[in-house]
DNA sequence: CGGGAGCTTGAGGAGGATCAAATCATGTGG
DNA sequence: CCACATGATTTGATCCTCCTCAAGCTCCCG
């Protein structure tokens, strides 16, 4: 961490009217009349390397347009390591699931020196309809699908991986689940079929799980959270 | 492969009305009257383990609520190999992409046995006002933009991540990219800050990226395409 | 000039890939 | 019903990649 925070620069405010990008941003397809209705203040921001345009958990009152730069989201796992879940280019848009959420869910910073204009949920919500909102929760997570299998599945050792498959397969409270071949485990967790099949078996003979049929396992979740968040 | 291809079994055609998962789906906040709109219909497929949905480059047609079972999404590399990017469980939509693009961009194949109802894009379409187009590009491409993330950058030796990563980092016919700190580059591709330090030294070293300035790189995309996708 | 952060390099070991073979499960045809 | 082919899973032996721990280096800034 740098000694003094490094800080986003306010730029002014953005007339979307006159966007260079627009045929790239969200008001792509609005007609002029429509730039009525958007009387909230868009704000355009500038931000050097390192600075944060969003925190974890942060209430989530803007979605941003990436105009320039670069852009990573990062989560946080369990041993307290961090991982890269996405990068965000021009066009791109930061903290989509304001639309949806309460919080943002990642930490947004910028790898480079990056422009970016602020928008209020409002101004979207404003110019979105009933029906979608069901549309949006799905899009948003299908994103969160994504993100939580390269967190929690692509991350750590082969042991650690399976551990987090074992935990995902089911609900927190039912022990038993179903997995499926060891192919397609790999596949999944980015290792080889014989290093899945291995680890299985491992787990298996040390008891936290248990094959009560083919594919079929009952399982130790504490042993299983144990190992998914080991050093 | 099994010998005889493993096919759908039509169930019947869904009633949205009674539907016992309603509150999942996508259907959920339609009052009884918007029903009257749905006026194509929507089938109940039952999918054993092993079954696609749909593959890759296929026309899309139509979307899929998950109501059973487990999918995953998977997408081809470079060198012939697989990669699961997703998985998807109750609840949740397969093929949204329909919504914004022509074809399908994984091949979606049931891993348990599944029941999924099928929904016409058209129905969507007729249910979605216009501002929504542009909204949904934007989930679209965060959704892509994180499979890229795991497809290209979580898979496979770290010299090869490292290259699919400097092919990533500026357009195809820009030689000049800027990159970012070891420790990010790390974060982002599930390996050690030494390891991508090394891989990037190394790469210096056999000029198949020269530096220019601190971190700022002409890159010979040939050599990196070939290393990207070395068996 | 000294300190600190980020980058590079080295040595050693652990974990996972690779190649190969044995076992098990399933379905087929005689 | 059995013999056999096929494919998935398991296990073993070996090698190589990458992690770990540690030290030196460079650059920037006070």
């Amino acid at each position: 961490m740098k000694e003094h925070e490094i800080e986003a620069a306010w730029q002014g405010l953005a007339s979307c009217e006159r966007c260079q990008i627009r045929d790239l941003v969200l008001f792509a397809d609005l007609a002029g009349e429509d730039f009525g209705v958007i009387h909230l203040p868009i704000e355009d921001l500038w931000l050097p390397p390192g600075a944060p345009l969003y925190q974890p958990d942060q209430a989530a009152t803007h979605i941003h347009t990436v105009r320039e730069g670069l852009f990573k989201l990062e989560q946080y796992l369990p041993d307290g390591n961090r991982r890269i879940v996405s990068l965000l280019r021009q066009g791109d848009v930061a903290g989509l699931e304001a639309i949806v959420a309460d919080r943002y869910e990642h930490a947004a910073v910028a790898l480079q020196a990056s422009k970016v204009c602020r928008i209020p949920k409002d101004v979207v919500a404003r110019l979105s309809p009933k029906l979608n909102r069901q549309l949006m929760n799905k899009w948003h997570e299908a994103v969160r699908r994504s993100h939580e299998c390269t967190r929690e599945l692509s991350t750590g050792s082969a042991r650690q991986r399976l551990a987090r498959l074992f935990g995902l397969l089911a609900p927190p409270l039912v022990p038993r689940c179903r997995l499926f071949g060891r192919e397609d485990v790999g596949a999944l967790l980015g290792i080889t079929t014989e290093t899945a099949s291995r680890v299985v078996a491992e787990f298996k003979r040390s008891s936290i799980i248990t094959e009560v049929a083919p594919n079929l396992f009952e399982r130790d979740l504490a042993a299983l959270e144990r190992i998914a968040a080991e050093g």
